[in-house]
DNA sequence: TATGAATGAGAATTCATTCAT
DNA sequence: AATGAATGAATTCTCATTCAT
């Protein structure tokens, strides 16, 4: 009974989580959205408020729930890859297969609110996991000298610079390239600007 | 009379950009802002009416002030620079200094609304003036053969991306080197990356 | 229980409405109203918003409701009349009596805004149906060779004109005789001025 | 020196309530006039207020100025008439041809505003002088047996009915016949009603 | 006297959140 | 738990009036 009241639960709470994603997606952090959210739920306004404290929660339940999820899956594919290049090719890569997949998300990240401006720095606090990992495959790699020594931290977060800034030139239209051609060029750009 | 009068019309005109600036920056686009701004403008609130239609006016130009005159001095400071080298220094040197200089219009930037979502938009157009006035620096460059073929737009936009992505770490807070510094080691890497 | 929910809901629509017709009697359609009308219906501000667009739609539902009401009943107690006189006195006496009891609809009629200019027109629109009704019913009898031949139409209009002038002086104060009496004034004129 | 001066004044006087007149018959005493006003009469707004105190005040002064007009001209024609019948045909047919040469005038009369309920009012004590008039007229030929004997001021108010919405329905648009011809229509009607 | 820039008290409307059912 | 009607603080914008020049 109460499991089969939590797998309810569960799901109501991931409906309105989907239904707040794609409306943030389209209309940022704005006014006038949770009878939207609650709409595009299927649920009453009131119920909204049963799973959420506020809209400024659902707004972080969000950016919790995609971000942990990409990370996730940038970190088990960092492990699963062998040597430093397609490490690196996959940091990348995930990133922009992501934001093709998971366009609505990406698209929130694009047009992150005033008031809740904990996001730029959410991002990067949460985005520093997986950039650090590859900053410490980095320094081994200097260390075996594979790649000449260079500051690792601040080499990482450029990779995820051009990455960021590519996936947006993506979202705005730019899809001429496929994500696996854009990430093979920038690997390109990376390997060369690191090799001893 | 009438010329003081202009005097007097631009002086008010600019303070109101001035506090608009930093409102924004504050809170974004959001919230009771109009108030704030005629307060820190020490206007009164139908003044800030008297010189801009609308709040989302006098946002617009804010950036288009700021954007201008960011191009303006990034165009102007490339084409003074001799040689490809330097060039590609300033290009990054431009926006860091700015970025500090002006650190609230780049947290303008880094807020804008998911209402004017031209903003970002926006932001690209006004840098692709600059960026492709690198590619073409970039191309003919490699025509001497100074630097290796590529995609030399793709590749100016890279530059523009890690720029970016260091600015806004050093408005976060990571400001432990120099503008100077963080141009160098960004040159570093982009040099290296394009040798021939 | 929705029957209950759409009970209630009735209830404070004609409750706004009610509070809107003694407002815009007071105070014309100009001026901070809605704050008035939500106080004096006892919901909050929000709540008239709630059942009405916007300010406008209030009026405008006001004068429908009042207007198609006494329309109603001028048509049906005509109808009931026997007799040419009796009709043109009930036309005449339905709208005093109906002036005395909703006064503060009256009013609205006479304060009407230059914004909604709808309103003279909508005005005569409404009333034109009983003054062509009284003209249909003046044709007949003067086909009958009850009364002379007259361009009927315009009759029906000078009667109506009498009695919204009589409405206004009493509205003003003129209240000396009773609209019985007003109505048999009245009668008496138009009635020598239409016998053969 | 003073009398250019003075003629100046009233001739600037004069085109602010030229102007207003204009407005107020366009959009009532509704708000963002002031400005219309002060540009339509080409001074300055801060002019406005140096010949009038407020707006209300410009209001009040357009209707007095043109109430007087037609007072004085309705007042002169019904002395001048010679015979009763024929001072009941000018006391209509004045208010008609004023109506139709100031359309304007009567336009804002047919808008009065909530706000300066005044108006209603102002109108009804404006006219009574004539009506007043027209009633010891009435009067007058009741005592010779010209006519029947009726409450002369409620006659005469009677009278004005029909001549308002008689105009009325022209400003709406019903204007098949000449006023002379409305005049006509209403007097015999009238005079019927009055035969002794 | 004339100007028109400046003022600021309102006005209408929105929407996140609460709460009775 | 779920609902959705009710709330009212907050927000943008208007415009009659004032005042320095």
């Amino acid at each position: 009974m109460t499991t089969k009241n939590q797998v309810v639960s569960e799901f109501r709470r991931k409906k309105i989580l989907d239904a707040a994603r794609s409306v943030f997606a389209r209309k940022g952090f704005t006014s006038g959205i949770v009878d939207q959210i609650a709409k595009e739920a299927g649920v009453a306004k009131g119920t909204v408020y049963l799973y959420f404290r506020s809209k400024a929660e659902i707004y972080r339940a969000v950016l919790d729930h995609d971000l942990e999820a990409l990370k996730r899956e940038m970190l088990g594919r960092i492990a699963a890859a062998e040597g430093l290049k397609d490490k690196i090719r996959l940091f990348i890569l995930t990133r922009l297969e992501n934001s093709e997949a998971r366009r609505e998300f990406f698209q929130i990240m694009d047009t992150a609110s005033g008031k809740l401006s904990l996001t730029r720095r959410q991002y990067r606090d949460w985005l520093s996991e997986p950039v650090l990992k590859l900053a410490s495959v980095l320094d081994e790699a200097a260390r075996r000298g594979e790649i000449r020594a260079l500051p690792s931290e601040k080499t990482a977060w450029l990779i995820a610079d051009m990455t960021r800034g590519t996936i947006q030139r993506r979202l705005l239209g730019n899809r001429a390239d496929s994500p696996s051609q854009e990430a093979d060029f920038l690997l390109d750009i990376v390997w060369t600007a690191l090799k001893p």
